[in-house]
Order: structure tokens, then sequence, then C-alpha cells
DNA sequence: GAGTTGACTAATTGATGAATCACTAACCTG
DNA sequence: CAGGTTAGTGATTCATCAATTAGTCAACTC
């Protein structure tokens, strides 16, 4: 591990780490790759030594975000007992969006992003979150399973608006 | 009611028709007034006669989706009965997602958009459509109103984004 | 210690966009 | 029909951005 290759690396996850902030903060199309190289701390053609575009660089945010939230439940997923299983699940949730409000905030805009690429990205994310949250659900023999899945996503994703939008009235958990 | 007026108001609604498809297609940020006045046939110029600036009309836009759904919901909460409320405003919600997806992907757009002047109005459209929503649900007798209008939202919100990110395994209605 | 490699940036490029300005043409009114 | 008003546009402005190029400098190699 010589000094360039520790360097490297921290450069790559403080560009995205950067880039999750700016993003969020700024909009993914108005946020500028020089607003992401300044919150980085490089100069901003420097990015493009590792992201070969600017929506390579939302591909592997979106990547990371969504790692966090499938990390998180997998780890409630293997621990918890099933009666407290949900409940476990929400308030892991509760952690994500509020250590984590960019991550969520990008998230919600990639939602709406007609790319190809990027509704990939999303649905990949999302279908491996209800996928786990339903295996979940029916190993512990949870009722209606299915029914219990799309109410616990639906109730996450009415947070994320309570969270975007400061509506503390919508967050009812 | 001269010839001018009537024209001029034609052209205003023109502009924010166009403004939400493209909108929107493209997303708020990357769309051009160009873009958008070639899709409501008239010159880039010509746009800034009616709206002070991109961000009005996108207000405006907002305006428009927000009214849409407020009307439909209200329509519904003034004839259906008490057993049939909850089915009428998921039904009526339906035939939005179907008829006016462009509105509703704005609004999603500008759900994560921090800009103050835009979540107030999207504070404001969501904050009456649950009042309404929440109102009806109590005259209706319903028990635990305030869950059940919870829940009611929480579905509307997983709806649209099965909707956009095109994930039918998402709409469980 | 000459030469190579890796980290990093200044300067530039070629496009593009919101908004303004200056203008024309059509219409309407007295 | 003269004078004023409205509809509408071409051309321009000033700013900005993603991406490229060409390079500097420090560190490691042999």
């Amino acid at each position: 591990m010589t000094k360039f290759e520790t360097k490297s690396v921290n450069r790559k996850s403080d560009i995205i780490s950067a880039a999750i902030e700016v993003f969020a903060e700024t909009g993914y199309f108005r946020a500028t790759t020089a607003q992401v190289a300044e919150r980085a701390k490089i100069s901003q053609p420097y990015i493009f030594r590792f992201f070969s575009t600017k929506e390579a660089l939302l591909l592997t945010a979106l990547e990371v975000s969504w790692t966090r939230v499938i990390d998180s439940f997998r780890k409630v997923v293997e621990s918890a007992s099933p009666e407290q299983l949900e409940t476990e699940l929400i308030q892991a949730y509760v952690v994500i969006l509020e250590s984590y409000r960019n991550e969520v905030l990008l998230q919600m805009q990639a939602q709406t992003i007609q790319e190809e690429s990027i509704r990939e990205a999303m649905r990949g994310g999302f279908g491996e979150v209800r996928h786990m949250v339903l295996d979940a659900f029916r190993s512990a023999g949870i009722p209606n399973a299915e029914e219990r899945t799309m109410l616990f996503l639906a109730r996450g994703m009415l947070c994320n608006i309570s969270a975007a939008l400061a509506m503390p009235e919508l967050m009812g958990i």
C-alpha cells in the first residue's frame, strides 16, 4: 500500500461524498462538477480521472446510497426476532433518514430522471430492498407478507417526502 | 372578450401545458425555455411576456397540477358514500396517474427542489390534500381516520414511484 | 541521480442557456 | 386614417458548464 494508492482511493470516495451532498442540495442537473470539486477540495478536471462523465458519478453515488439501505436492512433481517422484525426495519430506516438525508434526497431525485441507465439503477435498488423485506416477512411467518411489504415501502416513501419538504405531520412513525 | 384577450389566454395555457410536458420529460433544471417554446409553438423570448422567470413558470405548472388532484378529490368527497369513499378516492388518483402522468412526475421532481418558494408550494398542495382526505374520513365515520389518511397518502406515493420507474410490482391497488 | 510514473491543476474549448432589446406587423378605436 | 396598443420574433448578451489538453511537481525505481 503506497502513499499514492491510499490517496487515490480517498480521492475517489471524497468525490462521491461531495457529489452526494452537492447533487442533493442543488439538484443533479443544476449542480456543476466545479461545485463538486470545490466541496471535495480538488480541481474540477480531476473528477474526470475517476468518472468518465457526470452521469457516471451520479450512478456511483446512487449505488453507494442503495448499498447503505440494503446493508442496513440485511443486518436487521439477520438478527431481529420475527416479532420485532418490522419495528426494527422501521427504526433502521429512520436512522438512515436522519444520518444520510442527502442520500435519500438523491434517490428521490433519481426516481424522476427519465434516463434508462438511471432508471435501471433505481429499479435494481428498489427491487432488491423489496425482495429482501418480502423474504424476511415470509420467513418470519408474517401473514399477508406481500401486502405488508407494500405498506412498509409505502410508509417509507411518505417518510422521505415528509423529510424532504419538512412536513412532520406526514411522518407517521 | 376581444380577439386579443382570447389569444393571450390560450398562449399562456399553451405555455403551461408545454412546460409540464418538457419539465417532466427532461427534468426542470435540464429543460430549456427554448424547448418549452418549441413545444408551445411560440418563440423562446415570448415565454417571458407571461412568466417573469423560468421558476415562475414552474410554480404555475405546479399550481395547475395540485388543482387537478384537489378538484378531483373534492368531487369524490362531495358525492361518495361513506363506504365507498376510500375506494373512489383511490380510483380518482389512478385516473390522474394514467391521464396526467407528467403532472405527477413534475410534482415528484418538485419534492426534492430545495428552494423555499417551491417547497412552500409543495407543502401547500400536499397539506390541502391531506386535510381534505382527513376531514372526509372523519365525516364518513372511518375509525383511526388519522392513520388511514396517512396510509392512503403513503400508498399514493408508492404508486407514483411505481409509475415513474415502470415497476408494476409496486402498484398495490 | 536520470528516468519513469502517478497525483494533480491551469487554461482552454465549444456549447448552451436565461433573459433583454429592438424591432415588425396586425389590429382596434375615435 | 392617425395614433395607440397588442402579439410576436430575431438577434444579442453575458454567464456558465462539461470535458479536453497540456502541462507541473513530487515521489519512487534502479
